[in-house]
DNA sequence: CACTTCACGCGAACCGGTTCGATAACTGGT
DNA sequence: ACCAGTTATCGAACCGGTTCGCGTGAAGTG
């Protein structure tokens, strides 16, 4: 069942199997029929493995993403799903990679022994020493986040500075004046993740900008550190009156907290964040927020990833996505607010 | 960068090269640290593409998972996780394949150009001409989920007859007599899936010799569709007090139909099912729920297909987990109970 | 001192494809 | 009838590893 069974059943030689499987010569109209009939009749189809050692492809991309002590967040499902199928659609296969404790090990797998022709690299870091790397070998990569200094590099990244800021003036419009901020887990944010920097760092110069009374809290990604981060909130300024979440993990915590806390969403307390939109309606009442286009991520990554392999001088591109705020029904006007159905 | 290089620069054949580091044939402690110093040097990390090719061995096994078009869940997310982590712990890669429309296409890439030496198959069906088609190849694979004939095949499943009735005999303990079934999408049961017929089953069967009146119902994997859902319950049988359900894409809009039909859940109305621990802890008030151990799945699926893989003839193994209901806070008395906190 | 034994290393063949250069059989022009 | 130019095919080399069989020199033995 190799090549050289179906050249000897066709009584032709290899290389003509192989040129008129892959049509990079000419093969009479004759012969390719004879052929096609033994690889139809026996099943065939070339090895993966010998086809990548000769050519140097392995049409594979790796993907590689956090590691599972994280929970993992329905975005990051969402965005997995249409990097598979983006690659199928280019013909390549997707190799999972966590990027653990150890990543080096990893790496060195996918890079160092040739098992993918590039990578799409997940949870990027403001200074990422992966991206570095990558650019260093000069090996084809798209980063999912941009990090301190993209330029030169090739990435497709939310705008969460933009983002976190597009809730802030929400809010702010509505009339809320004391507004909490629920970012990522505290280690994810020391050790420097691009969203929580950013999503950070939007908020406070939105919340300056407007004059806001704020506090930011690092929060666990799971439901009882959410639970738990409301809880601290409520306790640490009792008239707050909205908040700002990046943390997908921890929206049915933060409203669980407001329940039991007696606070009605949207009436006493509004929520908003940044939440990939199947989650955002998941909850009650369905969320309010900047819905992260978590497959149209995926599917850039991939192409941007393909242009890349096929063509290593092409110069960097990049897609920085800024989605506008879906309104649902989180949010509503702030304490003091006249509305239209006061008395 | 190939062995080659690394032979010539430590003065030696490629052979003794590739024998000090398999360590299949002794190499003097010498020309050892000759070639170890090399390849330090050098960075030299063998080729997979060439290794495979050799020994006919990838290190790599397919996760054939459904196709995007379906909704991704929690579970499935949470799955997927620990089968790359327990890969990785076996020496393995992951590599994801779509079963998606076309899932002869995939097939073929995966099995028939030999990019896996073994395959785990989610999303199982009843009748699954994919398990009969790998069992009539030989080809190592274990499948989540058991088909209607599972002898003689690898499996590692979760026991939906039993869990489905252990929450219709939870339901009628606590007193309820009117329960509707939430089960995955029409087309899924139609198309057999395992989950969807074997927990039907289960659920009816506990449901009759309880003595239950009962409707069943097919619900599409989003919110939304929970939310319709649960009116159509409530307006074919006002009376119905508990539900249970296999679809945890849906739980979030069922619990938003009951808020929103002003029943509080759970004292004027039940829910229960089976869906992943981490995803049942996400919606107030917190599901009580048979607990998908999905971590638990991967890694013995994981286990399993390794053996298979490493010993050809051995002979079928296989896990069937029956989770305990975790007791949380949705379910309680039924109507007409009497409850201590009647008046 | 000749004779086995053993540790060590080498060369060649092989895994299953792809690709280059050469050759042979036709074609058409003069 | 001869030459140039196609067209269709073949053989051999190569991709980068693994593995088998053999040769060599040193150590062990009677």
């Amino acid at each position: 069942m190799n090549i050289g069974e179906i050249a000897r059943r066709a009584g032709v030689s290899r290389s003509t199997v192989s040129y008129a499987l892959s049509g990079k010569r000419a093969v009479s109209e004759d012969t390719r029929r004879k052929i096609q009939r033994v690889i139809d009749e026996l099943g065939y189809r070339p090895n993966a493995s010998a086809r990548a050692l000769a050519n140097g492809r392995t049409n594979t991309i790796g993907l590689v993403f956090p590691p599972a002590g994280n929970h993992y967040t329905g975005m990051q499902l969402d965005f997995i799903g249409s990097v598979v199928e983006a690659a199928a659609a280019h013909d390549y296969d997707v190799l999972l990679s966590p990027s653990g404790v150890d990543s080096d090990r990893s790496f060195q797998r996918l890079l160092g022994e040739r098992r993918v022709d590039g990578a799409i690299l997940m949870e990027i870091r403001l200074e990422d020493d992966r991206v570095d790397h990558l650019a260093a070998l000069g090996f084809p990569s798209v980063a999912i986040g941009r990090t301190a200094h993209p330029e030169g590099t090739w990435w497709v990244g939310l705008d969460h500075t933009a983002l976190a800021a597009a809730c802030v003036h929400h809010l702010a419009d509505l009339g809320h004046r004391r507004v909490a901020f629920v970012n990522r887990p505290a280690q994810l944010l020391r050790a420097g993740y691009e969203s929580a920097h950013r999503g950070l760092d939007g908020f406070t110069k939105a919340a300056a900008e407007r004059g806001l009374t704020v506090r930011t809290y690092c929060c666990g990604d799971d439901a009882a550190s959410g639970q738990e981060c409301l809880e601290r909130i409520l306790h640490d300024d009792p008239a707050t009156s909205a908040l700002v979440t990046l943390n997908e993990a921890a929206l049915g915590g933060l409203y669980r907290g407001l329940a039991q806390a007696g606070r009605h969403v949207p009436r006493d307390f509004s929520v908003t964040g940044v939440v990939a939109g199947r989650w955002a309606e998941t909850v009650t009442p369905q969320l309010t927020a900047a819905d992260v286009p978590a497959e149209e991520m995926g599917r850039h990554a991939v192409d941007l990833l393909v242009e890349r392999i096929d063509q290593p001088d092409a110069p960097p591109r990049h897609h920085l996505l800024t989605p506008p705020i879906s309104l649902r029904a989180s949010t509503g006007p702030g304490p003091g607010t006249a509305s239209v159905d006061a008395p």
